[in-house]
Order: structure tokens, then sequence, then C-alpha cells
DNA sequence: CTGAAAGCGCTAACAC
DNA sequence: GTGTTAGCGCTTTCAG
């Protein structure tokens, strides 16, 4: 018994293509014509197939149907911690896209583990026809365009010969930095993430250089967890270090110091500065609003899981999509003129 | 060319157990069996099989076995709104409980839509070994313990003879309400939710009860959108309903209608208390901090796939579990003395 | 202990 | 237009 009606739970089979062709009277190779392509099968037996098909309830098994074609319709994408808010548009824009393509997501979350990425992407690797690497630790000659021959595209890592989509990392770290600037700051910390993540060293190399280039005094501070628990740290950094102004890996980490910041009595932005990465639910309503970089988290999903379709599709040469989304800084309310120098 | 060499991206075929037997010199089934079942074969062949199969980088399809057994130890998680913050927590907690048990999650939205929801589940029936359905608004006749033979283990929804697991909704919200009463309160208004929402229906069952009981005033408001969206207008009905004290469906409701009041310049908790439920990401860092039932969300995911996982192993006679994980009143700074009256 | 062979449910040549 | 048949990759009797 691996088989029972559906809704009833009764031990009834649940009933497959044979039992169709069989109420119907047909050969099961017609039967299944009927379904992949109506054209080729007589409209009035076709008929009959179907009737006899919902009739029995029938339902075509898609695990029969992807072990012949080798598709399973679903894609894969694995993010390096699912509790961050940061992946939620991603998440959100991936599903929307998948569903509107009739395919489905499966989740899986590597907990920022390299070792955990790897088995994960062996766990669903026979499930998937493809896969979304967002944010992924794995070292630089563990990626590739294929894994077991599946489409792979990175999200905020670019790899070279990888197909991928980044939100803009160069221009939004100078914008933030100019932004500062503007304000009068000189002095200014980044808050570092985790050592591994792609996205975050580029932040920092493009603040250092914009920094530089503009006569700022930049250094960086870290690393620190991503999370609002990272925050206290990093504030506590940032103010030994005498900074006007602190740039976040994350918003996570910036509102986390934020809090930190007002524990101690810290004006915000009177006294610091403070702007994070992402524009993620809640930077918009913590205390002080947050000023930070905001991606099309959403369309970056979207596209990633185009990529990925367009991936499994013949005869698109050897080109090799990385696209970049523009990010744009949201000014609210944690930035402000540098205090004038005591 | 369905299959290629994985990581190289060449067209070389991924190796399959028949690929491995060759090169090991045994039979299929011997080489299936030392991986299924390896005391039944000879320690000696079994090393040499093994090696040949890393040797070839060889991998189970996991497709083909699930076609055979029927298993795909794969869970699907089909909520509501994906986009919900309240799911996070559930998300977060049914991964881990997969990941521990060798499971894989698939993620599936329905958009609040009871045609999606159905579609949705049809989609990946076939590749899920149970279901974990979390805030279904399917109708009642349509939810069972079995969907197409599947298990399925109802979250946040209650239906007679389906494993569930629910947040406590009717001590929680009696505790609301009395914290409301010790505060003097005496006038309170419910911001309802979603008409098809189970937890909602039975939030405002118990608050109006107990409400009722303590000799206050309680009206329902609304339906009005569960998202921060829906907090304006909210508010304003709760304004105009001159209550001093608010219950919102959830804490997006809540966080939307705080922000609000802040506009309107209504001093919270001065004039009015509001509460949430859920204790989401951000009710912590909202402006005041908000007072809301909190229920272990991650407890009651992991609970689910538990759930999921025990129906399907066999013998647990005919019990259907319908588990309540408590909940928790957190106060924090969006409840206060009731205005005196004037 | 190992091999041959029959499927799992479905699709896709290849006949008729 | 429809039926026959050979697999997809693996597990599992059933023999030897």
């Amino acid at each position: 018994m691996k088989n029972t009606d559906r809704h009833t739970g009764t031990s009834e089979r649940v009933p497959t293509l044979a039992d169709v062709a069989r109420e119907a009277g047909v050969a099961i190779s017609t039967a299944s014509r009927s379904f992949t392509n109506p054209p080729r099968v007589n409209a009035r037996t076709r008929e009959r197939i179907v009737e006899a098909a919902d009739r029995l309830g029938y339902r075509p098994n898609a695990l029969a149907r992807a072990l012949e074609s080798g598709r399973t319709r679903t894609v894969g994408l694995v993010v390096s911690d699912i509790t961050n808010p940061h992946f939620f548009g991603l998440i959100r824009g991936a599903e929307q896209q998948a569903a509107t393509a009739g395919y489905t997501l499966v989740l899986a979350d590597t907990r920022q583990s390299p070792e955990r990425e790897l088995e994960v992407i062996a766990r669903i690797s026979s499930f998937v026809d493809g896969f979304i690497l967002a944010a992924s630790r794995l070292p630089t000659d563990k990626l590739s365009a294929k894994i077991d021959n599946k489409p792979v595209v990175l999200v905020n890592r670019q790899v070279p010969g990888v197909p991928s989509v980044v939100t803009d990392h160069v221009d939004g770290p100078r914008h933030v930095v100019e932004h500062l600037h503007s304000l009068g700051h000189r002095r200014l910390v980044f808050l570092g993430g985790p050592r591994q993540s792609w996205s975050g060293a580029m932040r920092w190399n493009a603040v250092r250089e914009r920094a530089t280039t503009l006569g700022m005094e930049a250094s960086l501070l870290g690393p620190f967890p991503p999370s609002i628990e990272g925050g206290p740290a990093a504030a506590d950094a940032a103010l030994g270090a005498g900074a006007t102004a602190v740039i976040a890996h994350n918003d996570l980490l910036a509102i986390g110091a934020l809090r930190r910041f007002a524990e101690r009595g810290v004006g915000i932005p009177e006294q610091v500065s403070v702007v994070g990465f992402d524009d993620i639910f809640g930077s918009d309503f913590c205390t002080p609003p947050l000023t930070t970089l905001a991606g099309p988290l959403e369309m970056v999903g979207r596209s990633a899981v185009d990529l990925v379709l367009a991936a499994d599709r013949p005869n698109r040469g050897e080109l090799i999509p990385q696209l970049t989304a523009p990010a744009h800084l949201v000014i609210r309310s944690t930035t402000g003129p540098a205090i004038s120098p005591a």
C-alpha cells in the first residue's frame, strides 16, 4: 500500500494513468497523450478520457513524470540564514516568479555554514531543476554555472562564469559615503559582517575607496554577527573609535546598534549618524527610523528565478548574465549634520 | 542528454547506479544494497562498490528512489502569506526540525486565497510526504487528515479529526483582556483581521467573552487587512469608537495603527492602550515597543513537522493529536492605565 | 552473499 | 488516431 484515495482516508489506491486508461477503454499512451499532447488525440476519445480521469479523481504523479523528463518544475532557493529579514523580500519575489511560471520553490537554510550549504545542495539536488544560491558562503572553486548539471544562479555574490544577480555594491555604498560627507562627516567607521560575506566585502571596499577619495577617514571594525544581537558590541566599538558616522554591514546590525546608542545616551543623529543596508522590514519604524541603502530585493528574487529558468532552456549561447539591480539611498532619521569638531 | 557531470559543466552523464555497478563489477542490485542495506552485502565487495561510487562521483537520484518508495523525505509548508513576519518563526522552526530529521522543506504561498491554496497543494502534492497548512483558508469540508493519502497538519486552525498545533487562543486572549481591565480600561475595541481567519475568530471570541464577564464593553471593528497598511484605517475606526483600549488582530495591524495614532497626536499609552498578537520581529523596537501576546512560533513549526513525520509512520492508532502551545503576554510600552473618564 | 528481473507511474519513440 | 513497447534510476522480491 503506497497509494490511497485522496481526502477519504480510506485505503483505496490513488488512481494512476493505467486506471484512467482502463476506465476509458484506451491504451495508456493515449491517455497520456490527452494530457501532454491533446491535439494528437481524437477530440471524442479525449473527452472520454478526461471524464474518466476526473471521475476517478486522477492526478498525474509529478515524480514519475520528472523521472522521465528530468524536470521537476521546481527551483531550490538556498539562503544563508532563513531568519534574516533581509531574505524575506528575496524569498517572496522568488516564490512569486516561480509560481507565475508554474514552478514551486524549495527553500533551504544553510545557517551560515559552508558545510551545511554543500549538504543542503546535495539533499535537494535531485528534486530541483536549478539552484539559487543567496549569499553563498562556498569557496569560489566550489561554485560554477552548473551543479549536478543543473543551472545555478548566485544572488549577492559574483564569481566569474556564474550567472548572478546582485544589488549594486559600488555606486550604492558610494552614495552612502557621499551623503555622509555632504553632512560634514569626516571620520567614519564601517561595522563589518561575516568574513565570508561577499557583499560585505564589496560594500566595505566601495566605502573605503570613496571615503579616501573624499579625504575622509574610514576604518573597518568587526566582524560582528549580522544580527540585532551583534549591534551592541558594534555600537560600543564605533563609539570607541570616535567616529561621527557609522555604516553598518546591514540593517539588522544597524538597528541593534541604534538600541545600544540609545541606552548609552548617544543622540542619533545629533552625535552619531548611522546608516544600514537593505531596508528590511522594520527599518522604517525603528527608533529613529533608519537611513539605509535599499535594494529591490523582490525584483532580485524574481530575476534570479528568471535566470534559472532561462538557463534551463537551451540555445542561450555562452553568455553568462550578471545582473546588477540598482540600489537607492533612503534617507530617514538616523543621519544628520556632523557635530562640529570639539 | 538529460544528464551531465556535476561541477564540470561538460556534457558527460551524471553517473547512475548502473555505472557504479559496472565499475565495481557487480550487479546493480548489489550496488543498490550496499547503500540501502549494507549488512546484507559482503564487507569487501561493499567497499569496492563504495569506492567505485565516489570515484565516479555517484549520488543516488532521490526522484527515482521516491518513485519506488513513495517517500521523498520532504514536507510541504503552505502559508497564507509568505510576506507576513508572523510566519518567519514558523518557517524557521519547521525548516530546522525538518533538516534535523533529514527532510527538506517545500514552501508555498497561497496569498490568502482558498483557490490558490488548492492549486498549490495540488502542485506540490506528488513531491511531498506530508503537508503543513498554516492559517489555512480552506473551508472545513476540504480539510481532512489526509490529502492525496498524505498526512496533513494544521497550524493555527482546528478542525475535528485533523491533527493540528495552535497557539493558545483562549487563555491568551483572556489574559490580554485581564491586563487591560486591571489597568482600568472599560471600553475596548477589537481590530479584526480577515473574515476566514480561524485564529482571528477565536481571539475575538475569547476577548468578547472575557470582556463581558468582567463587565467591559467590547466591540469588533473591521475586517482590516492584517498588515501595516491596514493600520491607519483601523486606528481611525478605533478612535471613532471611543475606546480606551484596542486589541489588534495581529502585530502588523497594531504597528500600523501605532503609526496612525502618532500622526494624529494620540498619546500611546496615555490616551489609548494597544496590544497585538504574535510578537513578530519589530514588535520590540517599534514606537513605542508593543505589548503583545507572544506564541512560541518556532516551537509550533517544529511540532508541526514532528506531527507530519509521526503521522507518516504507521501504528499510531487513531489518535488525532491536537496540540496547543502556550502563549504569554509580553508587556512593553503600549499599554498603561486608562485615562480617567472625562 | 549476489544476480536477474519485475516493477514504481509516466512519456516517447515506433509501429499499425 | 491509437496501441505497443522500451525505458527514466532505483528498490525489491525471488532464485541461485
